[in-house]
Order: C-alpha cells, then sequence, then structure tokens
DNA sequence: TGACTTGGTGTGGAGGGGACACTACTGCCT
DNA sequence: AGGCAGTAGTGTCCCCTCCACACCAAGTCA
C-alpha cells in the first residue's frame, strides 16, 4: 500500500512534553529510541499523525501508547519544522505539553515494555532530534504560564499542604518565596477548599490539607476574576 | 511528476493573520478565494509549505506574494488540524500572526491583482475553512500579548502622538483608559524618545510626535524590567 | 522532658494604580 | 479681533497590594 500526491508533503508528527513533580525536581518523561535515526538516544515521546485523529487527539494517543499516561491538562506549544530537524527528510512536529500528578505514573512508566523514565528537567541527557529546543520551549511555556493559570494543581496530588504547593511554584520559578506572603496570597484567593485532615507518618508535626476548588475557580474566572501569584 | 510515501500525509499549509490600524479600527487582511473549495469568500492569506522553507519563511513568502506584505512583527500562533478543516481532504495549517504598520500597505493592497482588503476585525464577511476560528484565536492572543509587550508600535507610524498610542490600546483592549494614567505611566518606562515635533496638519492644537526606542527596550528588557500596561 | 523539625500566624511601611478636572494652545469662523 | 470648538497637556490623593520580617505551636524522637 501507498500513497501519491502531486506535490511533495512534509510528514507530521506529534510530541508530547510532559511534566511531573516529585519531592525532589520537576520531572520530565523521556522515552529511549529503538530504532535510527538517534538509536539508543533519550527522546520527548511522540509519533505520527494518523489521517482521522485531531492533533490532539494524536498526542494523547501516543502518550497512551508509549507511557501508559492520560493526562488532565494536555494544550498544544509550539509546531517545530526546520526543514533539517529530522535526518529522515521534511518532518514537522507539533509539539504538546502535559502535566500529571507523578504519583500516578511512577511505578508504570519504569516498568512499561519501552523504556521511559523520569528525568530532571535541569539535568536530562542529550535528546534526540531538536528536543532539547522542544523541551526549553515547554519550560519556558510552564514558568510563564503558572503565575497567571492555576495549573500548578495538575502536579500535586488532590489534597496537598500549602508547603508542598509553595515548594511547587519554587521549584519552577527558580526562586524562593516568602512563606506568609504566599500563604496570604493563595489562600486570599479563595480557590482552596480547607479540608478536616493533616498529613499522615510525618515525624514533625503534620500540616493541614487542602483541595484545589475546580468549580468555585471556573466561577470565578467567568465573573472576571484573574488568577496571579 | 508525483510523489509517493508508504504512509498518507496531512498537506501543510501556513495562514497569516495580519492586524493593522487605523483611525476608525483595527483591522484584518482579507483575500478572496478565486478558486474552490468556497469560491469568492474572503480568506485569511495563506498558502502550502514548500519543502526546503522552514514554516516561518512560507508564512513570509505567502504574505508577500498575496499581498505584497513584509511584516516586522511575525509569530507563530497555533496550528489547527482539525481532519474535517478543509473539504479537499487533511489539511493542516500552521497560523501565524503579523502586525504591520498599515500607512505602509493601505494602497499597496487594494490595487494588487489578487483581491484583498483590509476589514475591521470585529465586522469581517463570512470567512472560509475553520478561518473565524483562526482570526478569533489571533484576537485573544493580541489582546493578551499587548499588555506585557510593546509590540503596539508595530501598528503605529514611527512618529505618534500619545493619543494615538492610547487609543490603539483602547481599542485592542475594547475599554477606555484615563488619558493621565495612561500618559504617566508610558513615559515613566523610558521608552519613547519625545522628539522636537509636533503633528502638522491638524485644526487644533497639534500634539507632540514620539518615538519607540528599540534599543532603550532591549537593554531594560535585558536588566529585567517588565513592560506592563 | 528537652531538643529538634516543620507548621502556622500579623504588622507596618513603601510604592503603584486608579479616580478625578482644569488650563493651554491652535485653527477657524464670524 | 474676538470667540468658539476641539484636542493637548498636567498633579494630587487615597487605597490597596506587595514585600520584608520573627516568633510561638505542635508533634516526634531520643
Amino acid at each position: 500500500m501507498s500513497y501519491t500526491y502531486e506535490y511533495p508533503r512534509p510528514a507530521l508528527t506529534v510530541d508530547c512534553v510532559v511534566f511531573g513533580l516529585d519531592e525532589e525536581d520537576l520531572k520530565v518523561l523521556l522515552i529511549r529510541r529503538g530504532l535510527e535515526p538517534f538509536q539508543g538516544r533519550w527522546a520527548i515521546p511522540g509519533g505520527f499523525v494518523r489521517m482521522d485523529e485531531s492533533l490532539e487527539d494524536a498526542a494523547r494517543r501516543e502518550l497512551q501508547e508509549e507511557a501508559g499516561i492520560r493526562p488532565n491538562l494536555l494544550e498544544q506549544l509550539y509546531t517545530f519544522g526546520a526543514p533539517d530537524r529530522d535526518p529522515r527528510g521534511r518532518v514537522v512536529t507539533v509539539a504538546y505539553f502535559a502535566l500529571v500528578k507523578l504519583t500516578d505514573y511512577r511505578v508504570q512508566a519504569a516498568t512499561d515494555a519501552r523504556e521511559a523514565a523520569w528525568f530532571s528537567v535541569w539535568d536530562t541527557p542529550k535528546l534526540a532530534f531538536d528536543h532539547a529546543d522542544v523541551l526549553a520551549t515547554a519550560l519556558q511555556r510552564l514558568k510563564g504560564k503558572v503565575r497567571y493559570q492555576p495549573i500548578g494543581f495538575e502536579l500535586l496530588p488532590p489534597k496537598f499542604t500549602l508547603t508542598q504547593l509553595q515548594r511547587l511554584y519554587e521549584k519552577i520559578l527558580e526562586r524562593e518565596l516568602d512563606k506568609r506572603n504566599f500563604r496570604k496570597k493563595i489562600l486570599s484567593m479563595d480557590l482552596l477548599e480547607e479540608l478536616d485532615e493533616v498529613e499522615q507518618d510525618v515525624s514533625h508535626r503534620a500540616a493541614r490539607l487542602y483541595r484545589f476548588d475546580h468549580k468555585k475557580y471556573k466561577q470565578l474566572e467567568k465573573a472576571g476574576f484573574n488568577f496571579e501569584l
């Protein structure tokens, strides 16, 4: 089976930069390539777009196939199309970026048949293709976005402490924040539901748990409220 | 001549949403389609990507060919890839958005062999394909971007009055701004060069002209300054 | 019970943002 | 020449937000 066109066409792929967060660091999901080109190199997961699926569907399918991941938050990042970005010929890729709760996927990614692993975003191996550019673009987007939209919560478990939330922002923004000011501000937005629970199994005073209230945020958003940290 | 591939490939195009500004309104450049599909409908200028050019090069080439326009500011907007967005088959388009000084192009676009025209962005004819979505996305981006980056100047002539600048922001943001506060803020950024010239041929007190200082902005930007209006 | 670790809380000062109204200048008309 | 019409240009005050800053509380562990 083959397909013939009057004019030449670039191949079209999607790639997904998936971020997760653990106690140490902001992490990105990479896959080790089994085939040439760049065999053995680590790369951002992705693959070819099928003719009957939307770009976002393609991104979700590839993530599911290659790493068993179904992200809640997935959005288009940028399209990379330099003529020489793939040694096999012209390949244009639509990059997406996704945030996941690392606790949901920690084990699975490690045991999948394909070799997939989480790397600290500040310390990745050398990447295939122009994937270093893709990752840099994604990081820049994450840094810009996290301050103006409440997407950080996608990286945390459903119930979290204020300290966890603050650490998240500190890691992404690469600077320290003042504890009292941070708490004052985030609580004043009235987006967090204070639970009657505290953390378990810690060897010090246990912190109160909170949950992000998506519904309330939707309401406030409609009313013209702007999240800003 | 024809081209054969093992798997089917979508066609790849670029489209350019070009904004301009005149005394009345924010304008967008549209081209009337000469061929099916959507023959006779107005559409955003664009065309197929060639195999040896980058996406941005393709966007610039198409703009030059279809409307004789060479924008200073051109950046990628979003990639539209719904499977059914083009009745001829699968066509994925990388949309760009551009800002131009309308005074430079007002005549030319009207006299080109192709039918090209500027329309108020709030009052366009029915557009071909999913171009209404593309336009809406571009407008949203412009509104979001203009407050945090000094790109509005790309829409004005090199020398402009503060009132012109204020009107620009009012049209894009769709709300009125206070004259004194606006002037205070924009002048305090120290990005405008005050010229020893005033407007000509006005039947009232002539306003002083200013020029945007790109070099100074680059300097301040490096020093960590953030434009914000 | 004492030491250690992290959780949780308030105030004051400085700076920026927004509301607000009048005088100055220029051309045109009578 | 005088007045009118139209736009240019300017300063203050108040409030609210941002930021810097330090101590006591609670719970664990030896």
